[in-house]
DNA sequence: TAACATTGTGGGTAGTAGTGGGTAAAATAA
DNA sequence: TTATTTTACCCACTACTACCCACAATGTTA
Protein backbone atom coordinates (compact mmCIF):
# COMPACT_ATOMS: atom_id res chain seq x y z
CA UNK A 1 0.00 0.00 0.00
CA UNK A 2 1.27 3.46 -0.84
CA UNK A 3 -0.06 6.95 -0.43
CA UNK A 4 -2.91 7.63 -2.80
CA UNK A 5 -2.24 9.67 -5.92
CA UNK A 6 -3.43 13.24 -6.07
CA UNK A 7 -3.96 13.34 -2.34
CA UNK A 8 -2.46 16.20 -0.39
CA UNK A 9 -1.90 16.56 3.34
CA UNK A 10 0.33 18.69 5.54
CA UNK A 11 1.20 22.36 5.68
CA UNK A 12 4.15 24.43 4.55
CA UNK A 13 5.29 27.99 5.20
CA UNK A 14 6.59 29.24 1.88
CA UNK A 15 7.03 32.61 0.27
CA UNK A 16 6.13 34.22 -3.02
CA UNK A 17 9.02 35.87 -4.83
CA UNK A 18 9.05 39.23 -6.56
CA UNK A 19 7.94 37.66 -9.83
CA UNK A 20 4.82 36.16 -8.30
CA UNK A 21 6.19 32.63 -8.35
CA UNK A 22 5.31 30.08 -5.72
CA UNK A 23 7.09 26.83 -5.11
CA UNK A 24 4.85 23.77 -4.93
CA UNK A 25 6.15 21.61 -2.06
CA UNK A 26 8.15 18.68 -3.31
CA UNK A 27 5.79 16.26 -1.57
CA UNK A 28 2.85 17.63 -3.50
CA UNK A 29 4.65 17.47 -6.82
CA UNK A 30 5.52 13.86 -6.13
CA UNK A 31 1.92 13.08 -5.25
CA UNK A 32 0.68 14.51 -8.53
CA UNK A 33 -0.41 11.79 -10.92
CA UNK A 34 1.78 11.12 -13.94
CA UNK A 35 -1.27 11.75 -16.14
CA UNK A 36 -1.34 15.36 -15.06
CA UNK A 37 1.89 16.24 -16.85
CA UNK A 38 3.13 18.55 -14.09
CA UNK A 39 0.04 20.68 -14.48
CA UNK A 40 -2.25 22.21 -11.89
CA UNK A 41 -5.33 24.35 -12.27
CA UNK A 42 -5.27 27.45 -10.09
CA UNK A 43 -8.43 29.29 -9.13
CA UNK A 44 -10.26 31.26 -6.48
CA UNK A 45 -11.37 29.36 -3.43
CA UNK A 46 -14.77 29.57 -1.81
CA UNK A 47 -12.80 30.90 1.14
CA UNK A 48 -10.50 33.89 0.74
CA UNK A 49 -7.62 31.73 -0.46
CA UNK A 50 -6.29 30.23 -3.68
CA UNK A 51 -7.23 26.70 -4.69
CA UNK A 52 -4.90 24.50 -6.67
CA UNK A 53 -6.21 21.29 -8.25
CA UNK A 54 -4.41 18.57 -10.16
CA UNK A 55 -5.43 18.90 -13.79
CA UNK A 56 -7.29 15.59 -13.80
CA UNK A 57 -9.26 16.46 -10.67
CA UNK A 58 -10.21 19.77 -12.21
CA UNK A 59 -11.57 18.03 -15.29
CA UNK A 60 -13.87 16.00 -13.05
CA UNK A 61 -15.14 19.20 -11.48
CA UNK A 62 -15.76 20.67 -14.90
CA UNK A 63 -17.90 17.68 -15.77
CA UNK A 64 -19.91 18.09 -12.62
CA UNK A 65 -20.43 21.75 -13.36
CA UNK A 66 -21.58 20.89 -16.84
CA UNK A 67 -24.37 18.84 -15.38
CA UNK A 68 -25.57 21.47 -12.94
CA UNK A 69 -28.88 22.98 -13.88
CA UNK A 70 -28.59 26.67 -14.68
CA UNK A 71 -32.08 27.32 -13.42
CA UNK A 72 -30.97 27.63 -9.84
CA UNK A 73 -29.42 30.97 -9.07
CA UNK A 74 -26.89 29.52 -6.66
CA UNK A 75 -25.68 27.11 -9.31
CA UNK A 76 -25.01 29.88 -11.78
CA UNK A 77 -23.15 31.85 -9.15
CA UNK A 78 -21.08 28.86 -8.16
CA UNK A 79 -20.12 27.94 -11.72
CA UNK A 80 -19.22 31.51 -12.52
CA UNK A 81 -17.16 31.98 -9.39
CA UNK A 82 -15.27 28.76 -9.81
CA UNK A 83 -14.44 29.03 -13.49
CA UNK A 84 -13.79 32.62 -14.33
CA UNK A 85 -10.54 32.92 -12.42
CA UNK A 86 -9.23 29.47 -13.24
CA UNK A 87 -6.11 28.94 -15.30
CA UNK A 88 -3.87 25.94 -15.79
CA UNK A 89 -0.21 26.20 -14.96
CA UNK A 90 2.66 23.81 -15.51
CA UNK A 91 5.35 24.21 -12.89
CA UNK A 92 8.83 25.23 -14.04
CA UNK A 93 12.06 23.26 -13.65
CA UNK A 94 12.38 24.54 -10.09
CA UNK A 95 8.88 23.35 -9.22
CA UNK A 96 7.22 26.77 -9.18
CA UNK A 97 3.92 28.01 -10.56
CA UNK A 98 2.98 31.56 -11.40
CA UNK A 99 0.19 33.23 -9.46
CA UNK A 100 -1.74 36.04 -11.13
CA UNK A 101 -1.88 39.42 -9.37
CA UNK A 102 -5.68 39.24 -9.18
CA UNK A 103 -5.61 35.93 -7.30
CA UNK A 104 -2.88 37.20 -4.98
CA UNK A 105 -4.97 40.25 -4.24
CA UNK A 106 -8.11 38.18 -3.72
CA UNK A 107 -6.37 36.00 -1.12
CA UNK A 108 -4.85 39.01 0.65
CA UNK A 109 -1.42 37.57 0.15
CA UNK A 110 1.74 39.58 0.63
CA UNK A 111 4.85 37.46 0.69
CA UNK A 112 4.49 34.78 3.34
CA UNK A 113 1.96 32.09 2.53
CA UNK A 114 0.66 28.95 4.17
CA UNK A 115 0.27 26.05 1.78
CA UNK A 116 -2.16 23.44 3.02
CA UNK A 117 -2.91 20.01 1.62
CA UNK A 118 -6.69 19.54 1.73
CA UNK A 119 -6.91 16.00 0.31
CA UNK A 120 -8.22 16.72 -3.16
CA UNK A 121 -6.70 20.14 -3.59
CA UNK A 122 -4.04 22.46 -2.29
CA UNK A 123 -4.97 25.72 -0.57
CA UNK A 124 -2.81 28.82 -0.46
CA UNK A 125 -3.48 31.19 2.41
CA UNK A 126 -2.35 34.37 3.98
CA UNK A 127 -1.59 32.87 7.43
CA UNK A 128 -3.24 35.72 9.32
CA UNK A 129 -6.34 35.56 7.15
CA UNK A 130 -6.75 31.85 7.84
CA UNK A 131 -6.57 32.37 11.57
CA UNK A 132 -9.24 35.02 11.30
CA UNK A 133 -11.56 32.90 9.14
CA UNK A 134 -11.10 29.85 11.37
CA UNK A 135 -12.11 31.70 14.50
CA UNK A 136 -15.30 32.93 12.93
CA UNK A 137 -16.26 29.56 11.47
CA UNK A 138 -15.67 27.61 14.63
CA UNK A 139 -17.61 30.10 16.67
CA UNK A 140 -20.63 29.80 14.42
CA UNK A 141 -20.65 26.06 13.74
CA UNK A 142 -18.87 24.39 16.62
CA UNK A 143 -21.65 21.83 17.03
CA UNK A 144 -21.58 20.67 13.42
CA UNK A 145 -17.82 20.52 13.62
CA UNK A 146 -17.91 18.28 16.67
CA UNK A 147 -20.39 15.97 14.98
CA UNK A 148 -18.05 15.57 12.03
CA UNK A 149 -15.11 14.90 14.32
CA UNK A 150 -17.10 12.25 16.12
CA UNK A 151 -18.03 10.48 12.89
CA UNK A 152 -14.76 10.68 11.02
CA UNK A 153 -11.83 10.73 13.41
CA UNK A 154 -10.62 7.45 14.85
CA UNK B 1 -2.12 -16.56 19.52
CA UNK B 2 -0.34 -13.26 18.85
CA UNK B 3 -1.34 -9.65 19.14
CA UNK B 4 -3.44 -8.30 16.29
CA UNK B 5 -1.78 -6.25 13.55
CA UNK B 6 -1.70 -2.48 13.91
CA UNK B 7 -2.55 -2.72 17.57
CA UNK B 8 -0.35 -0.84 20.00
CA UNK B 9 -0.10 -1.22 23.77
CA UNK B 10 2.44 -0.34 26.41
CA UNK B 11 4.53 2.74 27.13
CA UNK B 12 8.12 3.74 26.52
CA UNK B 13 10.38 6.55 27.74
CA UNK B 14 12.35 7.72 24.72
CA UNK B 15 14.08 10.92 23.68
CA UNK B 16 14.08 13.19 20.66
CA UNK B 17 17.50 13.98 19.24
CA UNK B 18 18.83 17.34 18.10
CA UNK B 19 17.51 16.77 14.59
CA UNK B 20 13.94 16.20 15.75
CA UNK B 21 14.05 12.47 15.17
CA UNK B 22 12.14 10.03 17.32
CA UNK B 23 12.66 6.31 17.45
CA UNK B 24 9.52 4.22 17.08
CA UNK B 25 9.72 1.39 19.64
CA UNK B 26 10.74 -1.85 18.02
CA UNK B 27 7.58 -3.54 19.27
CA UNK B 28 5.44 -0.99 17.46
CA UNK B 29 7.39 -1.31 14.25
CA UNK B 30 6.92 -5.05 14.39
CA UNK B 31 3.19 -4.63 14.99
CA UNK B 32 2.84 -2.44 11.91
CA UNK B 33 1.12 -4.26 9.09
CA UNK B 34 3.24 -5.26 6.09
CA UNK B 35 0.84 -3.28 3.89
CA UNK B 36 1.88 -0.07 5.55
CA UNK B 37 5.36 -0.11 4.01
CA UNK B 38 7.06 1.13 7.18
CA UNK B 39 4.98 4.28 7.02
CA UNK B 40 3.14 6.16 9.73
CA UNK B 41 1.08 9.32 9.52
CA UNK B 42 1.94 11.82 12.21
CA UNK B 43 -0.46 14.54 13.28
CA UNK B 44 -1.81 16.70 16.09
CA UNK B 45 -3.85 14.97 18.74
CA UNK B 46 -7.08 16.21 20.22
CA UNK B 47 -5.10 16.34 23.46
CA UNK B 48 -1.85 18.30 23.62
CA UNK B 49 0.17 15.42 22.23
CA UNK B 50 1.19 13.95 18.88
CA UNK B 51 -0.81 11.15 17.28
CA UNK B 52 0.80 8.55 15.08
CA UNK B 53 -1.35 6.34 12.86
CA UNK B 54 -0.39 3.39 10.73
CA UNK B 55 -0.74 4.50 7.13
CA UNK B 56 -3.68 2.19 6.47
CA UNK B 57 -5.64 3.57 9.42
CA UNK B 58 -5.06 7.10 8.23
CA UNK B 59 -6.28 6.20 4.74
CA UNK B 60 -9.64 5.34 6.29
CA UNK B 61 -9.88 8.87 7.66
CA UNK B 62 -8.74 10.27 4.35
CA UNK B 63 -11.49 8.47 2.47
CA UNK B 64 -14.12 9.91 4.74
CA UNK B 65 -12.70 13.38 4.22
CA UNK B 66 -12.66 12.89 0.48
CA UNK B 67 -16.41 12.41 0.42
CA UNK B 68 -17.23 15.62 2.25
CA UNK B 69 -18.53 18.23 -0.15
CA UNK B 70 -16.49 21.42 -0.24
CA UNK B 71 -19.58 23.49 -0.86
CA UNK B 72 -20.37 23.39 2.85
CA UNK B 73 -18.35 25.87 4.80
CA UNK B 74 -17.92 23.73 7.91
CA UNK B 75 -16.77 20.77 5.83
CA UNK B 76 -13.94 22.82 4.41
CA UNK B 77 -12.93 23.93 7.87
CA UNK B 78 -12.99 20.39 9.15
CA UNK B 79 -10.99 18.92 6.30
CA UNK B 80 -8.42 21.67 6.58
CA UNK B 81 -8.05 21.19 10.31
CA UNK B 82 -7.70 17.46 10.03
CA UNK B 83 -5.16 17.41 7.24
CA UNK B 84 -2.96 20.41 7.78
CA UNK B 85 -0.97 19.04 10.67
CA UNK B 86 -0.64 15.57 9.21
CA UNK B 87 2.37 14.22 7.35
CA UNK B 88 3.32 10.74 6.32
CA UNK B 89 6.72 9.49 7.35
CA UNK B 90 8.53 6.31 6.53
CA UNK B 91 10.92 5.45 9.33
CA UNK B 92 14.63 5.41 8.49
CA UNK B 93 17.01 2.45 8.67
CA UNK B 94 17.35 3.06 12.41
CA UNK B 95 13.60 3.01 12.93
CA UNK B 96 13.16 6.76 13.44
CA UNK B 97 10.63 9.24 12.13
CA UNK B 98 11.04 13.00 11.84
CA UNK B 99 8.82 15.23 13.94
CA UNK B 100 8.16 18.73 12.64
CA UNK B 101 9.03 21.68 14.88
CA UNK B 102 5.41 22.82 14.90
CA UNK B 103 4.17 19.50 16.27
CA UNK B 104 6.95 19.40 18.86
CA UNK B 105 5.96 22.86 19.97
CA UNK B 106 2.28 21.99 20.04
CA UNK B 107 2.88 19.01 22.31
CA UNK B 108 5.19 20.98 24.61
CA UNK B 109 7.93 18.48 24.02
CA UNK B 110 11.53 19.17 24.96
CA UNK B 111 13.67 16.08 24.81
CA UNK B 112 12.17 13.37 26.96
CA UNK B 113 8.95 11.88 25.66
CA UNK B 114 6.50 9.23 26.71
CA UNK B 115 5.37 6.99 23.87
CA UNK B 116 2.07 5.31 24.57
CA UNK B 117 0.32 2.58 22.63
CA UNK B 118 -3.35 3.54 22.40
CA UNK B 119 -4.61 0.48 20.51
CA UNK B 120 -5.25 1.97 17.07
CA UNK B 121 -2.69 4.75 17.28
CA UNK B 122 0.43 5.78 19.11
CA UNK B 123 0.55 8.88 21.30
CA UNK B 124 3.63 10.95 21.99
CA UNK B 125 3.54 13.00 25.17
CA UNK B 126 5.60 15.32 27.24
CA UNK B 127 5.49 13.19 30.44
CA UNK B 128 4.78 16.17 32.70
CA UNK B 129 2.04 17.43 30.43
CA UNK B 130 0.28 14.08 30.51
CA UNK B 131 0.33 13.99 34.29
CA UNK B 132 -1.15 17.45 34.36
CA UNK B 133 -3.88 16.69 31.81
CA UNK B 134 -4.76 13.43 33.55
CA UNK B 135 -5.27 15.08 36.90
CA UNK B 136 -7.53 17.74 35.50
CA UNK B 137 -9.57 15.32 33.43
CA UNK B 138 -10.16 12.82 36.19
CA UNK B 139 -11.26 15.56 38.53
CA UNK B 140 -13.69 17.05 36.05
CA UNK B 141 -15.07 13.94 34.43
CA UNK B 142 -15.17 11.34 37.15
CA UNK B 143 -18.86 10.77 36.47
CA UNK B 144 -18.40 10.17 32.76
CA UNK B 145 -15.54 7.87 33.59
CA UNK B 146 -17.81 5.81 35.80
CA UNK B 147 -20.37 5.57 33.03
CA UNK B 148 -17.79 3.90 30.84
CA UNK B 149 -17.50 1.15 33.41
CA UNK B 150 -20.95 0.00 32.40
CA UNK B 151 -19.96 -0.28 28.76
CA UNK B 152 -16.53 -1.80 29.09
CA UNK B 153 -15.67 -4.76 31.24
CA UNK B 154 -12.12 -5.23 32.42
C1' DT C 1 30.11 -17.04 31.34
C1' DA C 2 31.13 -15.56 26.84
C1' DA C 3 29.75 -14.52 22.23
C1' DC C 4 26.34 -12.60 19.59
C1' DA C 5 22.23 -9.95 18.20
C1' DT C 6 19.05 -6.27 18.97
C1' DT C 7 17.89 -1.71 20.18
C1' DG C 8 18.15 3.20 21.24
C1' DT C 9 20.99 7.24 20.44
C1' DG C 10 24.43 10.44 18.23
C1' DG C 11 26.58 12.64 14.42
C1' DG C 12 28.87 13.18 9.52
C1' DT C 13 27.71 13.83 4.68
C1' DA C 14 25.90 13.69 -0.05
C1' DG C 15 21.90 14.71 -2.35
C1' DT C 16 17.54 17.22 -2.38
C1' DA C 17 14.61 21.23 -1.79
C1' DG C 18 13.44 26.26 -1.34
C1' DT C 19 14.72 30.83 -2.76
C1' DG C 20 16.67 34.71 -5.51
C1' DG C 21 18.01 36.82 -9.62
C1' DG C 22 20.00 37.20 -14.66
C1' DT C 23 18.73 36.48 -19.40
C1' DA C 24 16.83 35.10 -23.67
C1' DA C 25 12.63 33.64 -25.88
C1' DA C 26 7.83 34.50 -26.41
C1' DA C 27 3.80 37.16 -26.20
C1' DT C 28 1.60 41.48 -26.39
C1' DA C 29 1.04 46.32 -27.48
C1' DA C 30 2.13 50.44 -30.04
C1' DT D 1 7.64 46.11 -37.69
C1' DT D 2 9.35 47.79 -33.45
C1' DA D 3 9.08 48.42 -28.55
C1' DT D 4 7.63 46.79 -24.24
C1' DT D 5 6.17 43.40 -21.17
C1' DT D 6 5.82 38.80 -19.74
C1' DT D 7 7.33 34.21 -19.19
C1' DA D 8 10.31 30.25 -18.76
C1' DC D 9 14.82 28.53 -18.44
C1' DC D 10 19.31 28.68 -16.29
C1' DC D 11 22.66 29.22 -12.63
C1' DA D 12 23.79 29.85 -7.83
C1' DC D 13 23.42 29.76 -2.86
C1' DT D 14 21.66 27.98 1.53
C1' DA D 15 19.19 24.85 4.48
C1' DC D 16 17.46 20.66 5.27
C1' DT D 17 16.75 15.70 5.01
C1' DA D 18 17.75 10.85 4.43
C1' DC D 19 21.19 7.72 4.40
C1' DC D 20 25.27 5.89 6.38
C1' DC D 21 28.37 4.53 10.04
C1' DA D 22 29.33 4.17 14.91
C1' DC D 23 28.71 2.99 19.70
C1' DA D 24 26.87 1.84 24.18
C1' DA D 25 23.35 -0.60 26.68
C1' DT D 26 20.44 -4.34 26.92
C1' DG D 27 18.73 -8.87 25.84
C1' DT D 28 19.51 -13.55 23.91
C1' DT D 29 21.80 -17.77 22.83
C1' DA D 30 25.42 -21.29 22.98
Amino acid sequence: MTLAENTFIGEYNYSIDSKGRLNIPSRFRKALSKNDANTFVITKGLDPCIWVYPLSEWLKIENNLRNLSSVKNINRTFVRHTTRYASSSTYDKQGRVLLTPSLIKFANINKEVLIIGAIRRIEIWNPDKLKEVDEVNLKIEQDTYDELADKITL
